[in-house]
DNA sequence: CGTTTTTGACCGGCGC
DNA sequence: GCGCCGGTCAAAAACG
């Protein structure tokens, strides 16, 4: 990557002039998203969660774009204070009040037991006894009880390398073909014990030069200290904000916007889509420009405005 | 030799 | 009930 490309680097979206159109939630889960009855704030296209950032501690180069789409699932308070320290907005976020998600599990999280539980699955198929062994779920689930997620956040870059640093260890724990797409899926999960915050990463097909990255969960621990042998200052301020449960002066170094830190690879971030599967459409700002390069393949889904976006303006012990 | 990646199997949800 | 699909597990291999 060229030097003179560095300043390209980042284009610090968010816009405001462009919105999504929202909350049409046709996803048809059992269960009615529990905040789907404090959601107005994302059915609004004048409301503009991002601006908050702006507000604060956010630098960004001044020419620079990200796109990021999520879809959220705030609370009214919550929702009404991010929407107060909505100043000025000139960021542009595409949001879905649908999801399945709650803060019920928020940091507990059941993603290991809820497998380990099948963990006894029989490597391969050894148990003679046959299929019975198939193993049912212990895991308290309740049946009906549909798997939460943790609030999703993601954004599209354009780099040469899927994989981008953000001052976190990860390990990859799988790898999937994507429907429609040459390029694979990797799933991340953060090495650091007890933490459960997950990433996906993966190629878009239609410019294979964007990588879409989505982050899942809050980290519940600090950016490690060195990051093999790379400092990984400058990375780390970058997500902190975002991926802390509970916020403190330490946890949370100034933020500045990835500019510097994926400055080596990254060239532009782009609006990064909302699907389900249940939706064929993207659901995104109704800007034609977008239309014709949304991938119809369920890339990104249950975009979630992570609550460590709140938490900064909003955090009570 | 401890850690991470690879990769096919497995799981649970969902649509038909 | 069956097949598809996204996501995860985990044994083995690769890596440092």
């Amino acid at each position: 990557m060229s030097d003179e490309s560095k300043d390209l680097f980042y284009h610090y979206l968010f816009r405001d002039n462009q919105h999504l159109e929202s909350g049409t939630g046709s996803r048809s889960y059992n269960e009615k998203p529990p905040y789907n009855n404090y959601s107005q704030g994302f059915d609004d296209p004048s409301y503009n969660y991002m601006s908050s950032f702006n507000d604060h501690q956010w630098s960004r180069p001044s020419s620079s774009q990200v796109f990021a789409s999520v879809e959220s699932n705030l609370k009214p308070r919550e929702v009404g204070d991010l929407g107060h320290a909505a100043g000025s907005s000139d960021v542009l976020v595409t949001a879905n009040s649908s999801m399945s998600s709650s803060s019920t599990e928020a940091g507990a999280e059941e993603d290991s037991d809820h497998h380990k539980s099948s963990k006894d699955r029989q490597p391969k198929e050894l148990e003679d006894g046959g299929e019975s062994s198939k193993k049912v779920p212990s895991k308290a689930k309740k049946k009906g009880e549909k798997k939460q997620r943790d609030p999703r956040f993601a954004f599209m870059t354009k780099s040469e390398v899927d994989h981008l640093e953000d001052g976190y260890r990860w390990r990859k724990y799988g790898q999937k073909a994507v429907k429609n797409s040459p390029y694979p899926r990797s799933y991340y999960r953060c090495t650091t014990q007890k933490c459960t915050v997950k990433k996906r990463v993966e190629r878009s097909y239609q410019d294979p030069t964007i990588v879409i990255t989505t982050y899942e969960g809050q980290h519940n621990h600090p950016i490690p200290a060195t990051l093999r042998g790379t400092s990984n200052t400058a990375a780390a301020a970058i997500f902190s904000p975002y991926m802390f449960t509970q916020p403190t002066a330490a946890a949370r170094p100034v933020p500045t916007f990835p500019q510097h830190y994926f400055a080596a690879h990254a060239q532009i971030m782009q609006p990064a889509q909302i699907m389900n599967s249940q939706q064929q459409n993207p659901v995104l700002p109704n800007s034609p420009h977008h239309d014709h390069q949304l991938p119809d393949c369920g890339l990104l889904q249950d975009m979630i405005i992570p609550s460590m976006f709140l938490e900064q303006y909003n955090y009570d012990p």
